[in-house]
DNA sequence: TGACAAACCTCGGTCATCTATGTATAATGA
DNA sequence: TCATTATACATAGATGACCGAGGTTTGTCA
């Protein structure tokens, strides 16, 4: 199924740093990591990916090492950090209410 | 909890048709409704809600008509179609595979 | 009379995401 | 060998949802 786009506003944060949550990463893994374990339900572009990592890095959330792979390709992996971990938490949160907080109203409504 | 406005996009529209399908509302009565359903979570501005009403309209999936109630005071209210009937259908399975989606991701990433 | 709540409306801005495009290197295959 | 595809990074401009700020009218209450 597609979802909106729209929809995801909002959570794409939450979603990366809950990747790098797990272990390092570099941006393209992400990606495809996230399409993998969303069941392609979440098609992050790199348009939208690449800027999002350089916010989180300015703001500390996370931190950057370059790393050389063994095809000679090098790599920009990136780790969360102390700072990220609890912005993460807080973040997992306000999903948290947000999420059954629109099931509630859904729910609500009996039909007509 | 203040939940950031992005989280919110997209799913704006879920909700009116959510409240829609239980009873006839006007617009007003929707922003209150919407806040005390949510615990005030939702917070949703007319600036917001309104265009949304007109543009629901002209897509069919509300009818308007208007009363006057006793004191003198005429309200628009809003009534869900059978077309926006099937349209909150779409949306509700939209929203519940973007939810579990989002928790999959979530609760898939082990702490390091 | 003045202030405030109810009830409707619109315009312009902000911000998140996407589309499109660009670069460079490695792998694939015709 | 040459072209194509996948990997991996990046940015600029367009799009679209929501909000802030403002405005109007009617009813209530001090």
């Amino acid at each position: 199924m597609k979802i909106d786009k729209s929809l995801m506003s909002g959570s794409t944060t939450l979603l990366i740093l809950s990747l790098l949550a797990g272990e390092e990463m570099y941006g393209y893994q992400m990606i495809t990591e996230l399409a993998r374990r969303s069941n392609h339900v979440f098609d992050l572009k790199e348009g939208t990916l690449y800027p999002i990592l350089h916010g989180l890095e300015s703001e500390g959330l996370v931190s950057v090492r370059e790393k050389k792979s063994q095809e000679g390709r090098t790599r920009k992996y990136y780790r969360i950090t102390r700072k990220g971990g609890r912005a993460l938490d807080a973040r997992k949160e306000e999903w948290a209410v947000f999420r059954d907080q629109v099931d509630a109203v859904v729910n609500s409504a009996a039909p007509a």
